[in-house]
DNA sequence: GTCTATACGTGGATAGAC
DNA sequence: GTCTATCCACGTATAGAC
């Protein structure tokens, strides 16, 4: 038996950047062939489930990243502002400015969103509830916190969707500007 | 030659529906057809250029009804508070309560949606303008009127897709509410 | 203006060799 | 674990009758 050409991660990797660039009905098997240079009757030896178990996978492939890369910082032994200018780092530099999707977002809209519903909304509440923890320790009520970690969410996502449909970047660096500013503040 | 079976008018507000419904890309021609009445042959004939140029037809559809339900009672002559809340009610309504989906979202983050690109920014630009006036008239400086134009919109697209990925409603009716006291706030 | 019928590619998915 | 080859349904699109 030939050996692995690329590991999992990478695959997952793969997959991960065409279904953000292409959507899940956009990313059809040739392309998340290509991605990945397997032939679709590899990919089906790794996801029997086809397509939507790929998804599925590269979901909580996602999440371990985001547990690693942008939660774990903000449980880190730094002042709130800090963590928060991080995490906003972080993200900028993962959607590229507003140049590329989420693949939250991607699965969300798509026609078989009920099948990820679940994990999304586990992805989403993991999300708030990080920034709501360092928006409580910079000082804000449980109640205030929840809200303003909410409305970051909704806000990139938002900025996401505008800059996606005008092409104009400038949606998604006011809103973290802003975001940057207002997240703790009183 | 047999009479038409709908309006035009009528014809557009059944592709509206499915497009909101499935998106760009998940909605078949077999659907549509379905959701209008006409076999896929009659829609070529309404619409040559498929469903490109139906979804393009939508869209300049949509514009008119948005400047007619929407933006034309922002320029009415009441408080710029009364007319603020009309607007979320008529947005409340139009998005069902967050259950519908935005058709400019769904075009923003279709696999073409460069093809929708001057229409999609004409829409989102029509629709911040109408917000962004009434703020100025209720006090704010333009500049800041502008930011909360832009940030309104933005939140009641992202409040939608966090809706649509997790079932639940209470991301749109936050958002509203929450947009409601907000928007003309000194 | 609507229909039936059809063309032709591509979609997701599987069988079985190596 | 990867490949070639193939299946069949459905995708968009068109021709031509009424």
């Amino acid at each position: 038996m030939p050996a692995a050409l690329l590991s999992r991660e990478e695959v997952l990797n793969r997959l991960l950047d065409a279904f953000r660039e292409r959507g899940y009905e956009g990313a059809s098997l040739a392309e998340l062939s290509a991605a990945t240079g397997l032939v679709k009757a590899s990919l089906y030896h790794h996801f029997p489930g086809g397509k939507s178990e790929m998804a599925t996978a590269v979901l909580a492939h996602l999440d371990g990243m985001l547990a690693e890369q942008l939660y774990l910082p903000l449980r880190a032994d730094l002042s709130p502002a800090k963590k928060v200018a991080a995490m906003l780092d972080t993200i900028d530099t993962f959607y590229d400015g507003g140049r590329k999707a989420c693949l939250f977002e991607r699965l969300a809209t798509s026609v078989d969103h009920t099948t990820f519903r679940r994990p999304l909304t586990r992805a989403f509440s993991t999300w708030i509830d990080a920034v709501e923890d360092v928006c409580v320790e910079a000082g804000l009520s449980r109640a205030a916190a929840r809200g303003r970690a909410e409305d970051l969410v909704i806000r990139i996502e938002g900025a996401l969707v505008l800059t996606a449909g005008t092409g104009n970047l400038k949606f998604f660096e006011r809103t973290l500007t802003d975001l940057r500013k207002s997240l703790l503040a009183r």
